[in-house]
Formats: structure tokens, sequence, C-alpha cells
RNA sequence: GGCUAGGUGGCAGAGUGGUUAUGCAGCGGCCUGCAAAGCCGUGUACCUCGGUUCGACUCCGGGCCUAGCCUCCA
């Protein structure tokens, strides 16, 4: 089956064919690193993490750059408010982003450009603009010329007429249209800057994303990606950018966004102050179940987090892993189809986690005989997901962690228990039992003897 | 105001012009000293009003409601 992708330019799910099935390039818009990631944050990086590896399954060769901003002056504020210079800030949330990603089972991209890396770049693709009539200089800063790109809006489908009578920021005076775009901006001398033709600055937001997907990926690519807030401007801006530098007809072939995380039905936001911080998220629950509830609706859908939802996801996760532990190990890679193509339908992941669930019903009814074949092909399927690639036991032990729990008193009482139980003394198994329920701590009498697991929350 | 997505069972959440989504919770059963876990079985659904159709939750139109973008934002 082909892989089929929600275009928005478009507005259609097209069949995915890229421009060269021998070097397939994707470019995802990645954090700018002046706090923590929220778990909003973290959606597009999961979800496009998965398309990487989808698309890496049918094409030998997949460049994947999503890029870390390092020039903001979100970050210069914060660097200010702290103290600290600012490449203190970059550097400790560009590593807190990795570590955070990698709870979720977000590996790393082919590339990780940094926009301070890549100012000369910014530079010649700025003077290109200028040298081409798309951009000029005014009081120190340098404007893209919207008047002069007749498909801007193609995109996010406005025209500049219902731009300027929605906009709601007051128009800079040295503005020639009101849609004009900063490219290149003045530095103050305790801002970060850059010599440049245009004096001492900085680049605007969107002009790195530009120079850096014609850096590492060409004029022309397959697929960016972001969120829906990028739209407009961010991603309309690139497109005006990198076709006018380049005279090209096309950026991206395909551009994808995903839905926002929200939270009582409200967007998750800096701004709103609503955000949950992975980080902190991850004190209270395994990455994995972060990244269950991420997959469980469709990636262009909104998303509403709450305790609820990750409540089920654990459950469920707890079910697949119970099934797994009976098993042997196996690292074979049989994956279901079923699970395959509901990701090649544009990263359909409720399907594909339907399709696991299906598998993982279909293990527990069979023969004995047939469960370890089942078995690695659920634990396959679920890699091709970043799901139930852990060994059981740690799943379920890495519980015992998270309350305070003495292992030695636990099986004490457990022995005490069962010595009633021998005694038929069952009023007093049954208040131990009771005792360590209350503890959060369930016990499981089996032919093996008894077990002892932290209940779910 | 302009533009864009949505409204599915107790909750989460896919999908389809006529046939079981799936998960969590509930209920019944097996198992158990009793439980838990596990397994088996099981119910309630497609915002509203029209239209198209042999037949619509699914297509078309109106309405109501919700969220998002138009400003930094994933």
């Amino acid at each position: 089956m082909t892989i089929h992708l929600y275009n928005t330019l478009t507005r259609t799910k097209e069949a995915f064919i890229p421009l060269d099935d021998q070097r397939v390039t994707m470019y995802a818009c990645g954090p700018t690193v002046y706090n923590y990631a929220h778990i909003g944050n973290a959606r597009p990086a999961v979800i496009f993490d998965l398309l990487y590896r989808v698309l890496s399954r049918r094409f030998p060769k997949v460049i994947y750059a999503r890029n870390i901003t390092d020039v903001d002056d979100k970050i210069n504020k914060a660097a200010a408010e702290q103290g600290v210079a600012i490449d203190v800030i970059t550097r400790r949330f560009a590593e807190a982003y990795h570590q955070d990603m990698g709870a979720l089972g977000v590996g790393r991209p082919t590339i990780e450009p940094r926009a301070t890396d890549h100012i000369d770049q910014i530079i010649t693709m700025i003077q290109a603009l200028i040298d081409k009539h798309h951009a000029y200089e005014a009081e120190g800063h340098v404007l893209f010329d919207v008047e002069r790109f007749p498909d801007y809006g193609q995109l996010s489908r406005r025209n500049k007429r219902e731009l300027i009578a929605g906009a709601r920021v007051d128009v800079a005076p040295y503005k020639k249209g009101p849609g004009d775009f900063v490219l290149w901006k003045p530095s103050t001398a305790d801002q970060p800057g850059w010599d440049s033709p245009w004096g001492r600055g900085r680049p605007g937001w969107h002009i790195e994303c530009s120079a850096m997907s014609a850096a590492h990926l060409g004029e022309v690519i397959d697929i960016h990606a972001g969120g829906q807030d990028l739209v407009f401007p961010h991603h309309e801006n690139e497109i005006a950018q990198s076709r006018c530098a380049h005279g090209t007809e096309v950026f991206a072939r395909y551009w994808m966004h995903n839905g926002f995380v929200t939270v009582e039905k409200r967007k998750m936001s800096k701004s709103q102050g609503n955000t949950l911080i992975v980080h902190e998220l991850l004190k209270q629950w395994p990455g994995e179940v972060l990244r269950y509830v991420l997959l469980s609706a469709h990636y262009r859908q909104p998303l509403d987090w709450s305790q609820k939802v990750l409540e089920q996801a654990q459950a469920t996760l707890d079910r697949l892993y119970g099934l797994l532990s009976e098993l042997p190990e196996d690292t074979s890679d049989d994956t279901d189809p079923a699970v395959i193509d509901a990701l090649e339908d544009d990263l359909n992941t409720p399907t594909a986690l339907a399709a696991l669930n299906g598998l993982a019903r279909k293990l527990s009814e069979a023969d004995s005989a047939d469960q370890p074949k089942l078995g690695a092909r659920l634990k396959a399927s679920g890699r091709v997901l970043g799901l139930l690639q852990q060994d059981p036991a740690i799943w379920f032990e890495q519980r015992r962690k998270a309350i305070d729990v003495n292992e030695s008193e636990i099986q004490a009482l457990i022995d005490q228990r069962n010595q009633a139980r021998k005694d038929r003394d069952f009023a007093t198994a049954d208040r131990i039992r009771d005792e360590l329920g209350e503890r959060g701590i369930e016990l499981r009498d089996g032919p093996e003897g008894t077990t002892w697991e932290v209940a779910p929350r």
C-alpha cells in the first residue's frame, strides 16, 4: 500500500510520492529552547518521529531535519531575567528537551540544525531576496515585501485584504505593506547580534527554517511539518521567502500540521498558563504512558489531556505487558499488516492501536503453542509505534519505585498471611491483604505462590 | 468580522452509504477460602432540521453548539 498523507496545502489526503525515492526529505519545526517543553510541544515531536519511522520502512533513505531555535527574543528575556548568558539557557533547555523527548520514545532526527550555526546562510538568503526585489531595507530592518508575491496566503487560505482587515497588530511605520514581515532586525549592544550588510543584528523568526531547510535538505523538500498554529504566519512566510529566494514553484510538497493538546478543551499554551510540563509529568508517569496517550487520538484532531486518559492508557499498557510477560523474549520483525496499514493511512494511530489490541486478543485466545509467535508479532508491531519495548518485569517494577515500599517488610506480611491462610484463619489473612491494599499494594495468589504489584492509581 | 476544524455509546476515540471499531469503566460467568489479576460473554451511539437515495451516523444544504487561527505559540 502506498503511504497516504493529508496535505494542508490541498486540504486533501494524497498518495505520498517523493521527488526522489532514494532520498526522502522532511523538516519539522523544533523547539525554541528557553524553557521546558510542555506536552503540547511533545505532540509534534512524537508524531513526526513516528512519521519518520513509517517512511523509513518504505524508503531506503529518509533525511529528517528538526531544528533548534537558539536565537530568539524570548531566550534573551529568559537570560536577562535569570542573569545568565544566553547560551546557558539554550544549552540547558536543549539538553532537557532531548532528555524529555527521549523518555517519550522520540528518537533523534537525522540532522538537528541550530539557527546560530546558520547565520551565514541566513544572510545570503536575505541578500538574495533583496537582489530580487522581494525584500527591502528600512531603518536597519530588512522586510519581506508581501505585495510582490502573488501566491501569499495560499497555504493558510487567506487573501491579503482579509489579513489587513483582520490585523490585530499595530503596523510598524517603516513597513511598506502591513503584511510585510521582518527578515533581519537590528540588535542593541546588549542583545546577541551578528555583522551583516545591514549592520549588526539578528534574524527574524521565519527565515531560519527556510535557510536551514535549504542548507540541509535542498530548495524543494518533500514534507514540512509542525503544529497547526504555525500555518499562519510562520509557514506561510517560509513559503514566501523560500520560493522567492530560490525562484522555485514549490517549497515543500506536503505540509503536515498536528492539532493541539487541550486542557478542559482549551488550547494548552504558554501564554494561557495552562501548560503541563513533560519534565514534571515524567515524575508521575512512565514516558510510555504519555506516548500512548499522545497516540490515542489522530494527530490532526485535538487531544484533551486529563488524569483519566492517563489512567486509561496505563491500564491498557498493563494488560499488554501482562500478556507479554508470560512469553519468551523474541526480537523478530513480524509486524501486523493491519498496524502498518493504519499508520500508512495518514498516521491513523487510533486504528493502529485498535489493531494492536486486536492482536492482543488473538494472542490470549490462541493455543499456547501459537502464543510465542503472536507475542513476537505484538512486540514487533509495538516497536513501530514506539511501544511495548521494555522488559515487562521492568514495566511493572518501575511503579514500585514510584511509591515508598519496603520490599522485605511486604514479603514478611505476605508470609504471615500465607501462614494464616494455611491455618484457615481467613480473618487475619484478609486483614493483612486489606492493610496492604490501603497502601496501594495488590496481592495475587497464583499457583506459584503469592506475588504483589503496585496497584494502578 | 474573515478563515479553518469538529460535534459518535458512562468516558476516551476510529471508521463506514446497507455488515463487530478498539480501549477504559459497568454488568454476568470461569477461576479463587474470599479476592485481585487474567480469560470468556454482554448492553447503551452517531447534535438538530430538511434534501438526495431502495437505504445515511456516513453524501448535500440550513440551524445550533464547541475549539482554533487572523498576535508569541506545537
